[in-house]
DNA sequence: AATCTATTTAGATTTATTTCTAATTAGATA
DNA sequence: TATCTAATTAGAAATAAATCTAAATAGATT
């Protein structure tokens, strides 16, 4: 099972349980079976929600249901309740429903999407870690075997934002350009931050 | 804690884990503390949705939450998790969450509650159990020191429904009324079924 | 076969939850 | 102190879930 399903199961789990009247079903059911029009009653409910909610829990297999005479008795499936508790539901089980890496990868593209639009800069971020991405992604578009003189940066930064003088100066305290006199250019390795 | 608290505490931890985004954000702050910027841009999310989201989490005491600088960095709460695992959700406390007796009890007033109104029956019962709440109800009424002659018996039993001759056979037959020839009287001892 | 009963399905309505924008607060920084 | 930033709160709008009525189905019983 993938980590993926693995999720959507124990979602759904919670999404299932976290109901009141399907719970009370739940401890209904755990003392003795019963069928619909019973829990309608007991529940002041309508048969058609009741089944609703019994459908939801035979899903999850934690009912099972058998026929009688012309009743159907639900009965609450232990074996399936004790698994649920026993398989999901560690820290590490829930750590691992998460892929971090991907999460990871995904951030700095929102960060881009967030303050860039039509190749412009719509804003320089005012927290570092953002726009330390905007600034890497701005750098990596410069050629890196070429110097710059500063008013000819000025002009390539202004393609991105008014604000040319700041974006220079971040780079520089950034480091992710290099400053001789009026020339800038791109040092050997980039760090990614 | 009472078993309403018990049952309640539950239903509010199923409840908040049964969400996309909150179990998402549990995933992440199990392998990483983050403040709530972050988060909503991994989640996709508008930063006051997450905070909403963190609240809930908070209240039920699965993250922590430290300042740094201008930052609110939250983490997870691995000992509440693993608390929570052990101590709730086996099938004995399942079904402990409902108080039995007191479901049985008001069963039989919600049939009640469902079949009179204004003192006089909607209908008679289809259903054998539901048939005998009803009868029983009935019977209770009558003198049990009396003898009834049937066209008297008649006329009192269409205060409550048209259909006196249904009632009066029902009510012989699951032996609520003890008839010889055309008298009927209550037997000494009702058994309430 | 025809009827009756309990249940389920379909679809509409109501209710609860999630999400957003705008405004406010609390804390850090200049 | 004034200003900036991140977070939160309030309240409205959008979305999802629960519940109901009416109709259909499947199984028993006559």
């Amino acid at each position: 099972m993938s980590d993926d399903e693995r999720f959507e199961q124990l979602l759904q789990f919670f999404k299932v349980l976290g109901n009141k009247n399907r719970l009370q079903i739940l401890g209904l059911l755990a003392n003795q079976e019963r069928n619909v029009g019973e829990l309608a009653l007991m529940l002041d409910l309508k048969e058609p929600t009741v089944s609703h909610h019994l459908g939801l829990l035979k899903e999850l297999g934690l009912v099972d249901t058998r026929p009688e005479g012309n009743l159907r008795l639900y009965r609450l499936n232990q074996k399936a309740l004790e698994k649920m508790n026993k398989d999901i539901f560690s820290p590490k089980q829930l750590a691992a429903l998460v892929d971090v890496r991907k999460s990871e990868e995904t951030w700095e593209e929102k960060v881009l999407k967030a303050f860039v639009a039509n190749g412009r800069l719509l804003d320089i971020p005012a927290r570092r870690k953002k726009r330390l991405v905007v600034l890497t992604w701005l750098v990596q578009q410069l050629d890196p075997t070429q110097q710059y003189h500063e008013l000819e940066l000025n002009e390539w930064l202004k393609q991105f934002h008014e604000d040319c003088a700041s974006l220079r100066r971040y780079m520089v305290e950034e480091q992710l350009l290099i400053r001789e006199r009026n020339t800038y250019w791109r040092p050997a390795f980039v760090q990614t931050p």
